[in-house]
DNA sequence: GATTCGTGGAA
DNA sequence: TTTCCAAGAAT
């Protein structure tokens, strides 16, 4: 089974969200913030986030420039920090080696901290229109679905992802608006848990739909905990420094934490060797870059 | 290839 | 209440 271009653009001329990022006017910059932002990461999340982050830092210039504990409270509670610490070490990256513009081509993009195979399709495509197979969870799913007839993809394996979605991509001009048309389908139609066939416009033609929709037989991997995990507590040791105008004492980071000593000496460690935090001269913690002077606790 | 890395809304 | 899952990347 393959995919009917005039369909799912048709169905996509229709359908498409207004969503900023998309704007005409949009840079190759900040639509590259965008992809960064949405990593696991749901959109209407990223919206606000989104907005004031481009506004504040425009360019890959502006970005570099910034201040790590700065970019870290815009970020907030997005999820993945480690995410704007990358962001922030990609703008200098561009900036140093390309002259401040975001590369157009895929294996300089991917060479850039935190862009991986699909960031850098992504932006490639959305940003330069380029015809280059772009493949998130949403277009593994729709493929796993209208071509292959399974009701689940299974385990990312990036070659044969890109190669099924090279494979449907149209030979002309429309692949860049085709891949994000797919991206688009899987996220408001093909859905994970509740697919709107009934509105689908690639249903006649889906290899899952006509076989009969069947179950998936893959055994679903046990679903992650959150509670009690280093992740967590790295969150809440976040928490304190984001919320602090100045450095703060240990002590301080055991209320966030304190039933578990070890636990939480792993994550500090952790948070520093990701340049999420640091240490000040005078044994206290901050956000790197933040003002280490000052004395006063203030919030 | 399997794990780790946040967060919060919806089912 | 618990479970699922959301435009992944790095190790």
């Amino acid at each position: 089974m393959s995919v009917d271009p005039d369909a799912l653009l048709g169905w996509f001329d229709r359908a498409e969200r207004e969503l900023p990022w998309r704007a005409a006017d949009v840079t190759p910059w900040q639509i590259l913030v965008s992809e960064f932002m949405l990593q696991q990461t749901p959109v209407a999340r990223v919206l606000p986030t989104w907005t004031d982050w481009v506004t504040r830092w425009p360019t890959p210039a502006a970005t570099a420039a910034a201040c790590r504990a700065d970019l870290l409270r815009a970020w907030g509670k997005l999820g993945y920090p480690r995410r704007a610490v990358r962001l922030h070490e990609a703008a200098e990256v561009i900036v140093r080696e390309h002259a401040g513009v975001v590369p157009d081509d895929v294996d300089a993009l991917q060479r850039l901290p935190g862009v991986g195979a699909y960031t850098a399709r992504a932006v490639a495509c959305f940003a330069y229109g380029r015809r280059v197979p772009v493949v998130d969870t949403n277009v593994r799913r729709v493929v796993a679905r209208a071509v292959h007839g399974l009701a689940d993809a299974g385990p990312p394996a990036t070659v044969r992802d890109h190669a099924d979605a090279a494979a449907l991509l149209p030979p002309d001009a429309r692949a860049a608006r085709f891949s994000a048309a797919l991206m688009e389908l899987g996220a408001l139609v093909c859905t994970a848990r509740a697919p709107q066939c009934a509105v689908c416009p690639l249903r006649d033609s889906c290899a899952w739909h006509v076989a009969g929709r069947p179950a998936g037989t893959a055994p679903r991997r046990p679903a992650q905990r959150y509670a009690g995990t280093d992740r967590q507590v790295r969150g809440r040791l976040l928490d304190v420094l984001r919320d602090s105008a100045t450095p703060v004492t240990r002590a301080e980071l055991d209320v966030a934490w304190p039933a578990d000593d070890v636990q939480r000496e792993r994550a500090l460690a952790a948070l520093l060797a990701d340049g999420l935090a640091e240490r000040t001269a005078d044994g206290r913690f901050a956000l790197p870059g933040q003002d280490r002077n000052a004395t006063t606790a203030s919030r």
